[in-house]
DNA sequence: TTAATTAAATATAATTATAAACTATAATGT
DNA sequence: ACATTATAGTTTATAATTATATTTAATTAA
């Protein structure tokens, strides 16, 4: 089965045009006609005309007038963000996120809704409906005003068939989520890893912003990277691209829940800060956290380290410096221009963000790599939900490519 | 400095057809005008138009006529073979090896020039240009009639500028590769990094045939990787994609030349199984190559484990479970389809190979990751001076995106 | 021989971008 | 106040292509 060739067309022509012109209207803003010509090069007449059709459609609207420096007033155009809109879905391993977001991605409506232990396929994808249905009917959004829903969730993810394959916090495999939804609501359906998903999200919304190549990594429970390139998700060849959690940084590290000994998540994940903690307690060290083994957490952690003690801190740059071997073994692979630090631990970021930077100050080979910037995520918890309802966006907006 | 926007134009429909048609050619061999039609999608009319065009700039030619099954026969079209040529360079540490081709990357002349000690940047620049003057006028061919110059260089390239940033063997810096031959024989010029040249040659001549997402290890002096994402090179920001033998597997590791410790390259290069080798030795284990510690190399180890030598093929052995190691690192960070392992070290494949896929087998996260493909280069020694010739190759066939 | 079949070329139509001319509107200078 | 100039946007005509339909050419098989 060979891939569908791209052959040039008439229809490819166009639809090339109508999305240069519309994304160029969703990036730059209000924007006249005249200024659409100037950017993209594209002639007046063909602007005139594709904007003609893009009004029919209801996609864009003709705002206000601007101002002119002498000459008639340019009349902006913007995207018609009231009209259409997304779903977005985040399914952790307690809790399912759900937004509504308009077509610029700016909230409409948050729901959370805590997923039962011990659930089934059934039952998870039953949770997802009536919780799409509920934020709908609460919104009073018609159906077909909504362009279609996203899904980030944990685990292995096959993006082609939308089946969530595994998905080891649930304990649940081959879950049929873009058929069942597809069925149900008529839209389009798109399902992503989560860290994936996240990546995505700081590309169109976040700290990976006017970016085209960025590593957002997602240290939680696990640590899971999503690597863009050239402003699409890269997946890899079976739908694992991105697993760090699991790269050994130490042969004769700690043993994994892989099997393996020495994973990256064994030195820096949350479980790993704790468990690190603990230890230190153990052998005597002195901290706020003594005789309160049963309450440590990440969150607790955290704000001891806040509040000044020194093993919370060191604990938690530690986790930074060994996050940092692993970032500088992802620079050397994929040398992306930038590094973005998400999920739990990275709330945290006054104790890991510094000695990661750090680490590969010492480590990275060459200047440039050195220069590779790390931030921390802007959504936090958000991450996923976000990059969900870009997942959609991306789609939307895509340029074409076949006919 | 905005990129410059891909808008659809007669001019892009038209070279995108072409393309295709040529790509057909290309890939199928001799093939008629309906033929391509049928593959393509393209209307026969269109191919009729463009083939004409491509008959009159040569680049295909009509050769013979096929067999008819009840009607008229297929007049089939070739690349004109014999018409257009290219040049390849591979420059190592101690020989400039040089490569013409025609345009099926068959090998009509290969010649090779050591390269002198403490050489200059000019010094090498002069030797490349008389090394290219020597093969053309050997073998006759007009400048018209070549196509472009490829170039394959270790260490740290600018691919955008043609420019060798660091060659590290050769002790040389900002070497302007590009400008400078481009000036002397005006034709185009493409210097790469060998790691990254080399999986290009695999993917269009070698064992990466027929795939679009390969990543080719070069297992040496050093080890670098060259990483292949939907049929194109991956350079990432700063041009080092792909080192991973600075990828630190072992944090307790033994020191590398780069300052860390337990990067891959100091337990999987040529040099650290030598000296793997001689370590053991020196703690007195039995060998065939006790007391011949001076003569030791690569090779000597290979030939004395082909001979049986039991020491010689537990240090192999132990090597490819190293770059095991490193490779299942990379299947989950990149996860291609398949791996080619190139370079010096993969001469000893029967030493190394088994003890890899071995490591995948027993370190892989998922099945389908234990499934990537592991195989041996198909050229050896020359796999970096084939990857220069596809360089040239790529962009010649490649598909337009910018008018 | 003749009908059917396949290949390729040709004529004509349809689609869309492009160029040039034109209309609309506003700011500015005198 | 009014001409001048500048800018926005539309209309019309034209050019560059692909798409469709038709024709011609060359074979094979009955």
């Amino acid at each position: 089965m060979e891939p569908n060739i791209v052959t040039g067309s008439f229809q490819l022509m166009k639809s090339l045009n109508r999305s240069v012109i519309l994304n160029t209207i969703r990036k730059k803003g209000a924007i006249s006609r005249a200024d659409i010509a100037k950017t993209t090069k594209l002639t007046p007449p063909t602007v005139s005309n594709l904007v003609k059709e893009l009004l029919e459609t209801e996609m864009i609207i003709e705002t206000s007038l601007g101002v002119s420096s002498g000459g008639r007033k340019p009349t902006l155009l913007t995207l018609n963000s009231e009209m259409f809109h997304v779903i977005g879905l985040d399914i952790g391993s307690h809790h399912l996120k759900i937004l509504l977001t308009d077509i610029n991605g700016r909230i409409r409506k948050k729901q959370i809704h805590p997923i039962p232990d011990s659930i089934t396929n059934e039952g998870l994808l039953d949770l997802m409906i009536t919780s799409i249905y509920t934020i709908q009917k609460n919104e009073q959004i018609d159906r077909d005003k909504i362009i279609g829903i996203g899904i980030g969730m944990h685990g292995i993810v096959d993006v082609d068939q939308g089946v969530s394959i595994f998905a080891p916090n649930l304990k649940l495999k081959n879950i049929r989520v873009k058929d069942v939804l597809e069925k149900e609501f008529q839209m389009m359906v798109q399902v992503e890893n989560d860290a994936r998903a996240m990546s995505l999200g700081e590309l169109w919304f976040g700290n990976g912003h006017g970016n085209d190549s960025i590593v957002c990594i997602n240290v939680g429970r696990g640590i899971g990277a999503g690597i863009i390139i050239n402003g699409q998700v890269f997946r890899g060849e079976h739908y694992i691209s991105g697993e760090i959690g699991h790269m050994v940084i130490d042969l004769n590290g700690p043993k994994c829940t892989c099997g393996n000994y020495g994973c990256l998540q064994t030195f820096a994940s949350g479980p790993a800060i704790v468990e690190r903690l603990n230890k230190e307690l153990k052998l005597g060290e002195s901290s706020i956290l003594k005789n309160k083994e049963n309450e440590i957490d990440g969150e607790v952690i955290y704000q001891a380290a806040l509040a000044g003690d020194l093993l919370s801190q060191n604990v938690l740059n530690k986790a930074g410096r060994y996050l940092g071997v692993g970032v500088t073994n992802l620079i050397h692979i994929v040398n992306p221009k930038r590094i973005v630090i998400s999920g739990g631990v990275s709330n945290a970021k006054e104790f890991i963000l510094e000695s990661v930077k750090e680490t590969i100050e010492q480590r990275a080979l060459t200047d440039s790599a050195k220069q590779t910037e790390v931030i921390i995520s802007k959504f936090g918890e958000d991450a996923t939900v976000m990059g969900a309802i870009a997942l959609i966006l991306s789609q939307l907006f895509a340029t074409p490519s076949n006919n």
